[in-house]
DNA sequence: TGTCCGAGTTGTACTCTGCAACCGGACGGT
DNA sequence: ACCGTCCGGTTGCAGAGTACAACTCGGACA
């Protein structure tokens, strides 16, 4: 295979990639949409941030995640807590049953991946890892900018 | 890196790109969307096909695909001829409208992949080819049991 | 104090999608 | 040949996810 024809390829492959995950999206796990695993996701790494933060770093209008995170909230996911020092703020904080939730998702999908995986020799694993963390690491920031997916589709 | 690991990574990055294409969705190319980028294109490759066809190799709803079909015949991009056959399908071609426009968005996404791209080497270029088209082949067929993209985030 | 800024909310509109009901042609058994 | 069933496709309806714009409220700085 030569480069260009390899760079067709990943486009193509990430793609359908792209795809068929917008098409299945919310359909295994339907309590908890794709975006909303995201925030959630980001909320526990982060260990709570702003409604704001969330959306520049997903490039989602605020509008969008306020209304994302009006949900997550009366679904008891989420809790917010005012800032103490500017009431402007709240800060958003995962819930136990939020945590509990969060963790359910994530093994399930944890569980279809590894099933999807099973077959695939250690070295070659640990090879597509690393190009899809280079992959995503790219230069990173210009998020606006992002050819990303192949807009992402 | 072990095994385990990589697996972890491998559904975190790739649950991170399906979350970036989500949120860029259509804002790339605002004259075709992803849907009916991946439709047009699977026209193309095929040489034409039923309606049904692409619903069941994308697990879109007949009545999206419908839909989405209405739209592009409506922007000239496709035509529909029905079968001698069976005269309750629609054979759906590309015009050369549609043949022009795919390769207009297909030359762009390029341009993006290869700026992303650029700076790897080309023997990882075709190893992550060959991981992705593995990854996305798997089994296949069994559309609608795929865990596939990680609940395709 | 007054003005400007930034965080969030709400109203509105649009797209994408799925489900269900429906139409009409094709096919098989009697 | 007739009828029941199956299948391709369309349409009505509802819901999710978004974006954009207008608005509210608290904060910062002159």
């Amino acid at each position: 295979m030569e480069a260009t024809e390899a760079v067709e390829t990943i486009q193509r492959e990430m793609t359908s990639f792209a795809r068929r995950a917008r098409a299945s999206a919310g359909r295994l796990h339907p309590e908890l949409s794709l975006v909303s695993y995201t925030l959630l996701g980001h909320l526990e790494e982060s260990g709570g941030c702003r409604a704001t933060d969330l959306a520049a770093h997903y490039a989602l209008d605020k509008s969008t995640v306020s209304r994302q995170v009006g949900a997550l909230e009366r679904a008891a996911l989420i809790e917010r807590r005012q800032d103490s020092e500017d009431h402007r703020v709240q800060v958003l904080h995962l819930t136990d049953a939020g945590r509990r939730i969060l963790a359910q998702v994530t093994e399930s999908r944890r569980t279809a991946f590894r099933e999807r995986l099973a077959r695939w020799p250690a070295a070659d694993l640990e090879r597509f890892a690393e190009y899809l963390v280079r992959y995503n690491a790219w230069p990173g920031p210009a998020a606006g900018s992002e050819p990303g997916p192949p807009a992402a589709p």
